[in-house]
RNA sequence: GGGCCGCUAGCUCAAUUGGCAGAGCAGCGGACUUUUAAUCCGCGGGUUCGGGGUUCGAUCCCCCGGCGGCCCA
């Protein structure tokens, strides 16, 4: 940030290992010659792109007479006796080959760039646009200068990165690997289709309190934080839900917010503790309206990344994501997975003596909603490939969606699964204050009984119900979950920087 | 939380039964005016994750700890 002395010694550290120490006193010297390794500015007239992009046929061996000021990263290097070559590039990913000769930029600048130039760098190279006799298209330099001196050393740019370093130093990941850097469009491409979908049928966007003075809309251990000012415990968020509803209690009747949540959980190859969450709400909407939204959301969404509804995933094989998706109910599709009839009138006994006998252990203090949920998850949900929605779950462990309308002891809710994980859950939304407060109640003791993850009664939110709220479908969907489902990457992939132990 | 595997040069990885710790790339010196991971000759580079133990001798075997990965819960 600041500018430092140009008289800058040597770090004296004598730790540093051969490879840092040696740029490092490549920097020295430029410093005592008086050539700025850091400059300001360099006169830079050309993006690489704009360069190939105008010259896309050219015979090998063409000289255009065209001259340009470029930039780039040196990513490898040639240098023969009196023609060095190199190979920049540029942030988008395109590369161009830079040229030195003896002839176009004499011997000491022809020197300097073969003592100076280290592989990483930054350099500006100005000259004129050429083919080589190979045909490769470049810049012959008639001068050229340091943009950006490296004094660490690029890992090696053939083998791949170890995970760990992968994830830890994901800038070095990013410039090494291709895939990193594509991975980051297509989560910006894919955010930005959610919002053109919604913007495009009228939705309105939202940004509501990640930190929350309870915790709520979730089931799920919060992290907890401390203001100084007020002197009081805050939650950060791990869910938006009470807060879009109290929105559309105010009239903001179609609303979506993209923001992060966090829940006090540990990292799998689906989970991470800070992610990114889509949830929106419409008045008059129903469970049934919103799953056929969030199918097309998900299909325009496939579409603007890759240009298709069947996607094809990191391992190669071809996911398709187009037409009518599968529906099946919970309760129906547990009975047949188990060979009998599973209701919501089935005794948390015989549901754990079906647990037991599919060789799932499961908590004893579960109670009959979580233990079908379990069973499902274990006998069904994992095993499904084609995206499926899921219908109809127990009522009990569903606090804030309304009951069926005509089917006793389910909640009108469904979880969207796609290759065997949880992308999106939907509802029609519990709108009755008086029911809701019940609900919350409840929660409340699961809570006071120790139940981490439960939520307390919101006062707040109960009386936004009570000024009524209109019958709402209301859906959230993993940002993280919709990527890993477009492009077949683990979570760890499609967050740019998830969180690790410190080194 | 439990089990298994891993951690060695800047990076990616080897190292026989416990016997002088190696390779490729990268680096340094030299040669080379059309290279494409350039090539050729020469050279340097190590707290083998940390601590303890066994042993004449430990990258290797044992114990404790750290970090990571996979599987299970």
């Amino acid at each position: 940030m600041s500018d430092e002395p140009k008289s800058t010694p040597v770090t004296s550290d004598d730790d540093l290992p051969e490879q840092m120490r040696v740029r490092h006193e490549k920097r020295a010297r430029l410093l005592e010659r008086g050539v700025d390794p850091y400059p300001v500015a360099v006169p830079r007239t050309h993006a690489l792109r704009e360069i190939r992009e105008a010259n896309t046929d050219l015979a090998p061996d063409t000289a255009t007479g065209v001259l340009v000021g470029v930039t780039g990263r040196v990513m490898f290097i040639r240098n023969t006796g009196k023609l060095c070559f190199a190979t920049l590039r540029e942030g988008d990913g395109t590369e161009l080959q830079a040229m030195l000769s003896l002839d176009s930029v004499g011997a000491d600048s022809l020197s300097e760039w073969k003592t100076d130039v280290d592989l990483g760098d930054h350099v500006f190279v100005h000259g004129e646009v050429i083919t080589s006799r190979r045909g490769e298209l470049s810049v012959m330099a008639d001068s050229w200068q340091l943009a950006s001196k490296s004094v660490r050393p690029m890992p090696v740019a053939h083998k791949q990165l170890a995970e760990e370093t992968r994830i830890r130093q994901r800038y070095v990941d990013l410039i090494l690997r291709p895939q990193a850097r594509e991975t980051v469009r297509t989560r910006a491409s894919v955010v930005r289709s959610l919002r053109d979908s919604f913007h495009g049928r009228g939705f309105i966007e939202v940004e509501t309190p990640m930190l929350q003075t309870l915790q709520g809309g979730a089931t799920a251990r919060p992290f907890v934080t401390h203001s100084n000012a007020l002197d009081i415990d805050l939650f950060l968020r791990i869910a938006p839900e009470l807060f879009l509803k109290r929105c559309v209690v105010g009239g903001i009747e179609k609303v979506f917010e993209i923001n992060r949540n966090f829940r006090n959980e540990g990292s799998d190859s689906s989970h991470s503790p800070e992610f990114s969450m889509l949830e929106f709400y419409e008045a008059y909407g129903t469970y049934d309206s919103m799953a056929v939204l969030t199918r097309e959301l998900i299909q325009e969404a496939a579409q603007a990344v890759t240009g298709s509804q069947v996607v094809t995933l990191a391992d190669g094989t071809e996911y398709d994501l187009s037409g009518e998706w599968t529906s099946l109910t919970m309760y129906g599709s547990l009975s047949e997975a188990v060979g009998e009839a599973v209701t919501p009138d089935t005794p948390v006994e015989h549901l754990r003596k079906l647990a037991d006998r599919h060789g799932l252990e499961v908590d004893p203090k579960h109670g009959h909603g979580k233990l079908v949920e379990e069973l499902w998850e274990h006998l069904i949900g994992d095993h499904l490939h084609a995206p499926t929605f899921v219908r109809d779950f127990p009522l009990e462990t569903s606090p804030l969606t309304r009951a069926h309308r005509s089917e006793l002891g389910v909640a009108e809710k469904w979880d969207l699964y796609v290759r065997g994980f949880e992308l999106a859950t939907g509802y029609s939304e519990l709108v009755d204050p008086v029911v809701e407060r019940q609900r919350l109640e409840e929660q409340a003791k699961l809570a006071a009984g120790g139940d981490d993850e439960a939520m307390p009664v919101d006062e707040d939110f109960l009386r936004s119900l009570e000024y009524g709220m209109p019958p709402s479908g209301g859906v959230g969907m993993g940002i993280d979950r919709l990527l890993m489902a477009i492009t077949g990457l683990g979570i760890r992939e499609t967050i740019l920087f998830p969180l690790v132990r410190p080194e």
